[in-house]
DNA sequence: ATCCTTGTGTACGACATCGTACGGATAGGC
DNA sequence: GCCTATCCGTACGATGTCGTACACAAGGAT
């Protein structure tokens, strides 16, 4: 029986040409992404780039005074890493396996030799990085305007869309790191959506009942982010 | 004598090693830019890219209801436009014109042309793209934890760090719709600024009077952006 | 000089979220 | 079955910001 797991199923991966790809698959390494782990920290270096499958990852920016907020999240449909192409090698901010899974890693170095030869791989992982931009502006709107209960909704969604499942496991208290406002707010808000019968939740899982009752109550963020990551990693001719 | 404008005013510009520059500098086309213009609109097409000398232009979000937050600004240390060679043509953001004065632009396909040479002018613009993103990610965990007090204290700075001058033509009101808060709201964080001493104003002019006092009552930040601008747009040896 | 637009100061209730505290429920280990 | 750690529910005052309303002041236009 084969493994179950390809490095298809990662969106980015499965949308690389052949040529590329043959070139690519070879170097992966399949790795399993345990809940809670940090890929990276503030600053830190990367030996890897890595490509989720059933993974979720959220990129975090914790304050000096321990405060933390979540400025994007990356699962089956992007990499983790993009400074390294950038340029910049590092980044302020941590990444935070927030669903376990596994994700298919590269050696920095391979993924740099191939983003210097300037071909379909250097544009795939720029327009990802321009739709990965619109989700991280639209959460810094979305912060500043909305609700807590409209953005768990967003922040359930966007998870979701990332994920094989309709549920997740999660704490509120987690969650609570991730939006940047209190446990007691999430609480709160999940309450809500559960009386509303949107959701269904208990100790560390959330099931979504009603997708498109959630996609009724959730702000306008939602659809932006997910309308830009639709036009912009749609398959292309540029590959 | 000679014209006080030139493209090297922009450190992207500046920053081009000799043989890009001779062959960009041809193209450039000095433009005046207008308080209030807007450069584009959410979704538009870029005929140019800009590159700013003596102006500032701030990336706006507006919501549907019509509240606004801004995401990033852009003065002479980068360029407008990056959607066009991240590949997505367009971007959901609009860019309005802060602060009067004069950029540099170029036509979009000579822009593209450079970009595909794969050589020192795309490494350059990719390492501004990801301070950029560093910009745009403090802002988001900026609007989660900060007061506006702070918030108009790195506003301020951010710009001023984009100017010649020491101080700036900004209406309360202007500053409201870039902090995404009340008009009252920047009239109370103000009026405080300037009791401490560290500001003067009236009537659509701020001036700053004690930079290393905000730079005190400032949050981190307005700090680990300007690290990682100065970190990743250094001279370096790849050009 | 007078009007009028524009920019700024201030106040008050409403609302969301925060900080804190504590009680109750569930799951797992012994 | 019982203990215990973890997770969730709720309450209360404090704080920051919002929404609204209105007064005042500075400059420009006539």
């Amino acid at each position: 029986m084969p493994s179950p797991h390809t490095p298809k199923q990662n969106h980015l991966l499965a949308a690389l040409p052949a040529a590329e790809f043959a070139r690519i698959s070879p170097q992966l390494e399949l790795v399993p992404m345990r809940l809670g782990q940090a890929i990276y920290e503030s600053g830190g270096r990367l030996a890897h780039v890595y490509f989720p499958t059933t993974s979720i990852v959220s990129l975090l920016y914790v304050l000096e005074d321990g405060a933390s907020a979540e400025i994007a999240v990356v699962g089956n449909e992007g990499i983790l890493g993009i400074s390294l192409f950038m340029g910049g090698e590092t980044t302020p901010s941590r990444a935070v396996v927030q669903s376990a899974g596994f994700a298919y890693r590269l050696k920095s170095q391979l993924l740099k030799e191939e983003f210097e030869r300037a071909g379909p791989v250097l544009r795939l992982l720029l327009r990802y990085t321009q739709a990965l931009i619109t989700l991280m502006t639209q959460t810094a709107v979305c912060n500043r305007h909305h609700t807590v209960e409209q953005q768990l909704c967003r922040w359930l969604l966007l998870s979701l869309d990332r994920l094989p499942t309709e549920s997740l496991s999660m704490t509120q208290e987690l969650i609570a790191n991730m939006l940047g406002v209190r446990r007691e707010g999430v609480t709160q808000a999940a309450g809500a959506l559960q009386r509303a019968g949107l959701i269904r939740y208990g100790r560390g899982r959330i099931e979504v009942l009603d997708r498109p009752g959630l996609e009724q109550a959730v702000c306008e963020c939602y659809a932006v982010v997910k309308l830009e990551f639709d036009r912009l990693m749609a398959p292309s001719p540029a590959g």
